[in-house]
DNA sequence: TTCCGAATCATCCGTTCGGCTATCGATTGG
DNA sequence: CCAATCGATAGCCGAACGGATGATTCGGAA
């Protein structure tokens, strides 16, 4: 029987995950948190074999900065991510936290029961659509510096403001940009930055 | 008995939101649906008292588009919004369509049964929470022309560009911007496009 | 060790923006 | 009926932007 710990801030998706899961014999949901914190109790409490992790937990800590404490953790259990709509970087710092697998909400419940028990054997898995997501997502693929330069973007900063705060010349970022505005096949700005937020390269901030 | 359909692409959602209900004596799921054709099949064939819709179900027609049409059969069911990030305009064509009432999945259950029986007594009910954020969002209310604008500005395109679109002088673009500049409290087009779409005052399209 | 990508910087130049100010007709709502 | 709002229009001007081109440095991959 592989026991099953939901994190997730919405009790929607975890009535439904509990759900889907009990109609399946040899998985059990042993407990479920809608935060940072009670997750850490929880799991530390139970020693559930997979943990089923939502990357956006409203306020608080992340879900990846969650999965990093719970694999830090004696006898960590597996996590696997099933989020919705993430930016790249944030399933990146998922797997880096130690995170074995990754699907979407709206994956059919057979993925779901096949990603699990995958995960429970210590398996790495990448849902298919979401490994495809994840490579067409990639096609461009932005520098760090790149991404940073967009973030400022978004905010509506200038080229000298930009120069100003990273330090270097109006000259740098302007190249910066060119080779933004060429990866992302726009030709100015305003285009980068939707198709940006589109591609989940950077979050739509206040 | 409320008799319940539920029509949602999700397969967590739709299993979470029938584990919810069916925990509750006065509510019943009668059906599920993840699209819009076989929604309309559904309603036609059971004629549930009230439907849950996702305004967002993938391919094919949109949540608001299905709502007209069932409120345009002989014996409409009522209709309750069950969604998670849409557009402002998305929500109003959905309230024009005739839906009674809006709610977000993150919602805590009580809130979701108290809206299904309200809306099974015709009331029209709008999550607090919601109205809230519907307020909050109106704050600066943009004109019709401002934001088809504000799309065009998303795609990239130049003054000039949009003028030859809309059949308009550039004059009144920049105008129409300048507007839509001190109503978002931004400064420019790259910041304008970032607020548009964090306020999902226009979507971030491909 | 050689080669490439990333990051940095620079100059030139035409185009586009954004701010400002002002007018005008149409519609809508007190 | 009059005020307010919306959409459309105009000119001016300095600042910002985007394109093109080329150069240097540094570190990692081949």
């Amino acid at each position: 029987m592989i026991r099953v710990a939901l994190v997730d801030d919405h009790p929607v998706v975890r009535a439904g995950v509990r759900a889907l899961l009990e109609g399946q014999d040899d998985l059990t949901v042993v407990g479920e948190a809608s935060d940072a914190h009670s997750a850490e109790q929880l799991v530390a409490a139970l020693h559930p074999d997979v943990v089923l992790m939502d990357l956006n937990l409203g306020a608080g800590a992340g879900g990846a900065e969650v999965t990093a404490r719970l694999r830090a953790l004696a006898e960590p259990p597996y996590v696997l991510v099933l989020t919705t709509y993430d930016t790249e970087a944030d399933i990146m710092s998922a797997i880096d936290a130690g995170a074995s697998g990754y699907l979407l909400k709206d994956a059919p419940p057979e993925d779901l029961f096949r990603a699990i028990r995958g995960t429970a054997r210590g398996e790495t898995v990448l849902a298919p659509a979401v490994a495809a997501r994840l490579v067409r997502r990639s096609g461009p693929t932005l520098t760090e510096r790149e991404v940073e330069i967009l973030g400022l973007l978004a905010t509506g900063k200038a080229n000298r403001e930009m120069a100003k705060k990273l330090y270097v010349s109006e000259a740098t970022i302007k190249s910066h940009l060119a080779h933004i505005y060429s990866k992302l096949e726009v030709d100015n700005r305003a285009a980068a930055v939707a198709r940006a937020i589109e591609q989940r390269i950077i979050r739509p901030v206040s």
